[in-house]
DNA sequence: GTGAAAGCGCTAACAG
DNA sequence: CTGTTAGCGCTTTCAC
C-alpha cells in the first residue's frame, strides 16, 4: 500500500465549510449558478487545504482527458523537436496537455506508443511515422477507436486520415534547380528510403527539375542511402569515384549532406567550387559548420501549429474521420548558404 | 457531448461470457486464482471486442498513474533531449510513461508545469531548474504534496531533495588544466548567470585551476554572457579588444563557445594558434563545426538514466523524503577536438 | 475459482 | 442558488 497521503478532495472542502460536493465543484469550475460568496469561501478554503484538483477523477468522469499523445521518430532531431513546440504551443492554449512518445525509428516501439495513447485514451494522436515502418495497421487502430489522428511530415496517403506535411516535392525541385542557376552541370542525389513518401517525393522534384531544364537523368548520379551521416559520406565516395563526377549534390536531408561534406574535405575537394552541396530540413548545425550549409526548410513550427489546429478544428466539427480527408501542405522554403553560393546571385 | 464511441469494457466482456466484472478484471491481471480456461476465454473475447483497458479509470483506482513527469528548460537543447531519452529507458522498463513539459527557461512557465503535473497526479517528478529561475517555492509545493521529487543538472541544494548532476566543478577545472598544457599563458573565461549554481561551480573551476598551477586570476578575464551564441561572441569580442587578449577561452557552454568562435573568426583570429577554444556540454553540432569544438561532456544519457533509477529506487523505498538528502555526482569526461588541441598532445 | 458490493474523486442531471 | 443521487471503469476486500 502507498502511504497515506493528505490528499485534499472536494469532500474535505465541502465538509470544511459544510456546502455539498456539486456546489464546491461547480464553485471551482466557476459555475454561473453560483453565488460570487460561495466561490469566494470555497476558493478561499481550496487554498488553505492545498487542494489539488484530481485530474484523472474528472478525466474518467467527462471522458476526456484533455492530452495529446505526439508520437515522433527521435526528440534529438532538431526537427521534431521543434515541431513539437508548435504542438505545445496550440495545445496550451485550448488547456490541453502534450503526452511525447518516441518511437525511435522503429515500428515496434511505434505499436507500442499508439497502444499505451490508447489505454491512456488520449483525446487525439499526432504521429509522424517512422522510416522502419513498412506496414500501417497499427494506425488503422487508432481509426477503428475513433480516436482522432492526424499525421504529419512522415504522412501515408492510405491510411486516409488528415495530414500536415511540406511540399517536398516542390522544396526538392527547387533546389535542385538552384543547383542548376549557380552553374552545375552534373548534379547528384543521395536519396533514401523509398518506402518512406516524402524520400520518394523529393527524388521525383530532383528527377523532374533536371527533365524540365534539358538534363539528362543519369541512373548512376543517384544513390540511395538511410539518412545518416555515414550514408551521405558513403554515397558520397561512390560518387567521386565515377569517371566524370558530379559538380553539385542535393542531399535527401541535412544529415546526408553533413556526411557528404566530410567526404568531400576528406578528397581534397573544394566546396561550393568543385562541388556544391545543398541539403533538406534546416538542422540547426547548418549555419554553423564550415562552409554553412545551403538547405531547404520544412516550416517545422508552423507544422506543428498547423497539425495542433487541424486537430482542433476537425475535432470540434465532431466528424473527424468524415472523408475526404483534409491534406494540408506547407511551402518550404530555400535556405542559401556557403556550401551552394558558387557565384554572388544577387 | 461527445459523441458516443463503442469503448468496450470490462462490464461488456463479462455480459458476453456470462461472468462478473471481478473475474474479468482478474483474468486480464493474471491473478493466480482464476482458472487458466477462464483467462483464455477473457483474453479472446477481450481481444474480439477490442477492449483495451482504460488506464485512467484503473489510475483512479488505484491511486496512482504510472506517470513520471518531466520538466526541461528546453527540448532544442540537445542535453535536454537527450537526457529525457535515459529517463524513457528506464521508466519504461518499468511500465511508467513520460510526460514532458517544457519551461523554455522561464519561471512562470515551470510553475505551470508543476501545477499541471500535481493535477495528473504523476507519480514523481524530475525536473532540471529553469535559468530565469529565482525562487524556488514552487518546488516546495510538490514536497508539501508528497510527490517525489529529482533534481537533475540544474539542481539547488536548498531545496534538500535529491539531486544527479555532474561534478561542474571538476570539468571546468580539467578544461582550464588542459589549456594551461596546451601552452595558453592567459586563459580567459565566459561565464554565466551567477544565480544558477552549476555555472557558478564552473568559475570556481577555473579559478581554482588557474592558482594551484601558479596563474594569476585576472577580473578582467572572465565576462558573464547569458548563455547564447551571441552573448559569447560579444564576451569574446570585449576579450579581443584588451590590451593583452587571451590566448585561450573556456566558455560555460557550447553555444557561448560557438559564438565565441564566430568573433575569432571574424578577427581573423586562427583557432587554436592564436586563441584556443573549450567549451562544456558536448552538444552535437560541436563535432560538425570547422574547426571542432572541445569540451566537457555531460554523460546525458546516464544522468538520465541515473535520474530514474534514483526516483525508483526512493520510491520502492517508500521513504521518499528522508534525509539526508541523496546527491549522485557524475564525473565529467573531456572531449578533445581541433578548437584546444595547439600541438599533438599524446 | 467466482460473485457481490463498495469506492477511488469528480460532474451532471434532476429536483427544489 | 444549492442538495441529492448516480455513475464514469476499474480493483479489491469479503463472502461462499
Amino acid at each position: 500500500m502507498p502511504e497515506i497521503i493528505n490528499r485534499t478532495t472536494i469532500q474535505d472542502i465541502a465538509r470544511e465549510l459544510q456546502l455539498n460536493a456539486s456546489t464546491v465543484s461547480r464553485a471551482l469550475n466557476n459555475h454561473r449558478a453560483i453565488s460570487a460568496a460561495t466561490k469566494e469561501r470555497v476558493s478561499y478554503t481550496a487554498k488553505r487545504l492545498q487542494y489539488h484538483p484530481n485530474k484523472i477523477a474528472s478525466s474518467l468522469r467527462l471522458g476526456k482527458s484533455q492530452i495529446i499523445g505526439v508520437i515522433i521518430p527521435s526528440a534529438e532531431i532538431n526537427f521534431f523537436g521543434s515541431v513539437v513546440h508548435g504542438i505545445e504551443r496550440i495545445a496550451t492554449e485550448k488547456n490541453f496537455n502534450v503526452l511525447i512518445y518516441q518511437s525511435n525509428e522503429l515500428m515496434e516501439a511505434e505499436k507500442k506508443g499508439i497502444i499505451t495513447f490508447l489505454r491512456s485514451r488520449v483525446d487525439g494522436i499526432l504521429a509522424s511515422i517512422a522510416k522502419e515502418s513498412t506496414s500501417f495497421e497499427h494506425f488503422l487502430e487508432i481509426k477503428k477507436m475513433k480516436v482522432p489522428l492526424v499525421l504529419f511530415d512522415r504522412a501515408n496517403d492510405d491510411l486516409t486520415v488528415p495530414s500536415v506535411v511540406i511540399d517536398d516535392y516542390m522544396g526538392a525541385y527547387n533546389a535542385t534547380v538552384h543547383l542548376i542557376e549557380q552553374g552545375c552541370k552534373r548534379i547528384a542525389h543521395i536519396s533514401a528510403q523509398q518506402h518512406v513518401a516524402i524520400f520518394k517525393q523529393r527524388l521525383e522534384g530532383y528527377t523532374d527539375a533536371l527533365i524540365y531544364n534539358g538534363f539528362d537523368v543519369e541512373e548512376d548520379l543517384i544513390k540511395f542511402g538511410n539518412v545518416t551521416i555515414e550514408s551521405g559520406r558513403s554515397c558520397m565516395d561512390e560518387l567521386l569515384g565515377m569517371n566524370e563526377p558530379p559538380d553539385g549534390v542535393f542531399a535527401v536531408e541535412d544529415f546526408t549532406a553533413l556526411g557528404a561534406m566530410q567526404a568531400l574535405k576528406n578528397a581534397q575537394k573544394k566546396i561550393p567550387e568543385d562541388v556544391a552541396v545543398i541539403g533538406f530540413a534546416n538542422e540547426a548545425f547548418g549555419e554553423f559548420i564550415t562552409p554553412s550549409l545551403s538547405t531547404v526548410d520544412q516550416q517545422t513550427i508552423k507544422m506543428g501549429e498547423e497539425s495542433a489546429k487541424c486537430f482542433f478544428e476537425l475535432l470540434e466539427n465532431k466528424n473527424f474521420y468524415k472523408e475526404p480527408v483534409e491534406k494540408r501542405i506547407l511551402k518550404p522554403e530555400l535556405i542559401f548558404r556557403e556550401s551552394s553560393l558558387k557565384r554572388n546571385t544577387g
